[in-house]
DNA sequence: TTCATATGTAAAGCTTGCTTTACATCATCG
DNA sequence: CGATGATGTAAAGCAAGCTTTACATATGAA
């Protein structure tokens, strides 16, 4: 799962810790979506675009 | 997480068992799915929306 | 150089998503 | 009536998501 979240992020000039902090979860958290070692959670993902001001299909997409 | 799985499944006169098989799970889950045992993974959600040709954030919402 | 910030990663442990197998109920059809 | 299909549910087991703690490395500021 390929994700724009790093992309994001730093647009908004946002630390993983600080995102972590906003959307609730562990800065591992966030790392490991960006780092693409597991796939976020639905509910997470969901909280993830709704942050952004996006949607899920934009920010995630499948290989 | 709610859904409007079940409706979108009944317009489209599958059984649990159909739609599971097209999109390769097992019934249970898409059983499970309706009826709020649990979320599906973000990428089964994907496959979902995709198939009845909609978006995650249509198709599923936080409670 | 020293300190703080940002990021990557690892291990252990808990919870959740999904599987297979199995059984129960209900409605409909012959 | 008996058979079939659709749905609900349960248990056991494996895989994945997430946590806390901890350490390593790089970069930049003082």
């Amino acid at each position: 799962m390929k994700s724009s979240l790093r992309d994001l992020r730093a647009k908004a000039e946002l630390s993983q810790a600080d995102l972590a902090e906003l959307l609730g979860v562990s800065r591992q958290t966030i790392n490991a979506i960006e780092t693409e070692k597991y796939s976020p959670s639905l509910e997470l993902a969901i909280r993830i675009a709704r942050y952004f001001e996006s949607n899920v299909e934009e920010v995630f997409h499948v290989d």
